[in-house]
DNA sequence: GTCCAGGACCTAG
DNA sequence: CTAGGTCATGGA
């Protein structure tokens, strides 16, 4: 029946684990799963908007890691099926990450009404902003300058591939097999290295060896600030937006753009609001069709135009540029 | 080969 | 304040 098709398109189906065993055949009494019914959720759109670097997507599912967790998702009709390869008596940290108590419509209403907001949402509707570690997110855009995600996704790959934590222990046997093998790929099943770790024990020629080129430096003085207690990033949840945003751009390479995607996807500062080149061509084509704006003037249109969750109508707004027109 | 990428930073005007 | 150059690297 066509109740098989789910509302974001894609085909339900029978969650497969990362061992690649469908059903029940060889799973380990060590796995969970839960099933998060949660609706107006577009799950492949949010891990594929440029927010977070490495869920991969295996056929209907998305592979990713998220602290310590090996996890699978899978949206179905009924809502994101949430599988891991390792026991889970708490769940929260997977709705912390994917945010599903925060009332999307609710936020949708306060976007202003105009035919470039409109738009957006109508291109990718069920589109969120998830919530990542606030290290993991500030590593990320540090290497993110003037690269292209897919190439982000590379750098980042290659830093967890070399410096993080194997996940494989908890895998079943025949993911051992698959490593060998050399089939899995990328940092899905390695932990993010840590700022302790990459302060103490990696030098920047090792940085740079994982494509990084100048961002290597920066990455390594970031971490060398927060391994040394210089800076906190927990007390930055407790500061506003202008000492947070003060107080990130202290670090080498983060400028106001980084500092906001850090605020805005690891702590939830909805003002934040990034102006990339996709976000600054958007409101020049957009709201400024006629005349060139300069980047200030953009800056001031933005922090009053879009409203109380300003960050949220920028990742609309920057999927729609990014997917419209091929 | 050329242009550009979820920029930051430095210098000149 | 703005404009331009520089920093690595690789996709399109």
């Amino acid at each position: 029946m066509a109740a098989n098709q789910t509302r974001w398109g894609e085909r339900p189906r029978e969650p497969v684990l990362a061992d690649g065993h469908p059903g029940s055949r060889g799973r380990s009494p060590h796995h969970s799963e839960i099933l998060l019914p949660i609706r107006d959720y577009n799950l492949a759109a949010t891990l594929d908007s440029g927010q977070v670097f490495r869920w991969q997507r295996v056929d209907y599912a998305w592979q990713g890691v998220i602290g310590k967790h090996l996890v699978q998702l899978t949206q179905t009709d009924q809502g994101i099926h949430a599988q891991t390869a390792a026991p889970v008596d708490d769940w929260n940290f997977l709705r912390h990450f994917l945010q599903t108590d925060i009332d999307l419509a609710a936020i949708l209403k306060t976007f202003p009404d105009d035919e470039p907001m409109r738009a957006a949402i109508a291109s990718c509707r069920g589109l969120r902003l998830l919530r990542q570690d606030p290290w993991e997110c500030l590593a990320s855009f540090i290497l993110s300058s003037t690269k292209q995600i897919v190439q982000i996704r590379q750098i980042v790959a290659l830093l967890c591939e070399r410096f993080g934590q194997p996940l494989t222990p908890s895998l079943s046997p025949s993911d051992g097999e698959r490593v060998a093998e050399g089939r899995v790929r990328g940092a899905l099943y390695y932990s993010f290295p840590s700022p302790q770790y990459l302060a103490a024990a990696v030098s920047e020629a090792e940085l740079r060896a994982c494509k990084m080129g100048f961002r290597a430096p920066s990455l390594l003085h970031a971490a060398r600030q927060i391994a040394e207690g210089r800076l906190d990033l927990e007390k930055i949840c407790s500061m506003d937006y202008a000492a947070a945003r003060a107080e990130l751009m202290t670090l080498r390479g983060v400028g106001g753009k980084i500092a906001d995607c850090v605020l805005l996807f690891g702590y939830g500062f909805d003002t934040a609001f990034p102006v990339d080149v996709w976000i600054e061509r958007a409101l020049q084509e957009l709201y400024f069709p006629r005349r060139r704006a300069r980047e200030q003037r953009l800056r001031r249109f933005a922090a009053t135009h879009f409203g109380p969750h300003a960050g949220y109508a920028q990742q609309y707004l920057f999927h729609y540029m990014r997917t419209k027109r091929g």
